[in-house]
DNA sequence: CTATTTGCAAAGTATTTGCACTCAA
DNA sequence: TTGAGTGCAAATACTTTGCAAATAG
């Protein structure tokens, strides 16, 4: 260990987040695809995306862009999918399900507010989130067999 | 490529999936572990438990095992876990409650099973599965504030 | 005996991160 | 000019898999 006199460098980094978002054409651009789409891209499907557009585009980006479009509360993570998030930028929020047999992840008409205000007044804790998916055989799967 | 007669070796491997399972005593202790919990286990916390009967046991195993008891119906998988499964094997099934701040998960008292006829009936998809996660801040992290 | 289960290590998959450079405000 | 955004590649975290040895029925 040397010392060469009473100098130290000392760094303390509170936090790497940023203070503040700028505008990013990327990450509106993201948001715009993730609005139109119905189909619940994976961030695979936003790279593809992306580089439609631009193909210098990596994956980093894609994945800093989309963690915060959930951040600022702009997009739902679907974590549900065994490995593989999908995002959803539609509101009003909805819940899920996925086919066991095709993968295919529909829309469920059910609008959990109701649910929310419920579980909420019996447990105490204070909901603001959630990723509600069902499973099973969708009705095309079931009726080709 | 070579021929050197007319005899060529064939695989064909239909699934490599056994035809029915054997008893095995660490797939016992582990549905063991994960009925007698409450705490949601992930694969690592499985595997901890089963290393205190037999330091031995690999990740492998335990992986193996869980997926054995989640294909059988005799535990619950949780994905909604930002990258970690965690298992539960307490039935009658529920929802959860994870809360951002001390990262705990909580049982919610929602039996899905009304949900789930009303879903079906309104989609025509044969649901058979869910898992269902709510996010906030829990009681005890915001009484804490 | 025969097919399943296991330990071990290596491979696989999805996601995050460090760094130097670019760009928006 | 300053801190946020980006491309690239390497690193990380969790899970799966190939193989030979052990084991249950």
């Amino acid at each position: 260990m040397y010392s060469h006199g009473i100098c130290q460098e000392v760094r303390i980094i509170i936090s790497t987040a940023p203070t503040h978002y700028r505008t990013s054409r990327i990450r509106n651009n993201i948001l715009d695809y993730l609005k139109k789409s119905t189909a619940h891209p994976s961030a695979n499907d936003v790279h593809q995306f992306a580089r439609e557009q631009n193909p210098r585009i990596s994956f980093g980006t894609v994945y800093r862009n989309l963690n915060i479009l959930v951040d600022i509360g702009e997009v739902q993570r679907l974590e549900s999918s065994r490995g593989k998030d999908r995002f959803d930028a539609r509101f009003p929020q909805h819940a899920h399900f996925r086919c066991d047999t095709c993968g295919n992840l529909f829309d469920l008409p059910l609008v959990p507010d109701q649910l929310i205000v419920e579980l909420s007044e019996k447990t105490g804790h204070k909901i603001s989130g959630h990723n509600l998916e069902f499973t099973g055989i969708c009705s095309s799967c079931s009726s080709d067999s």
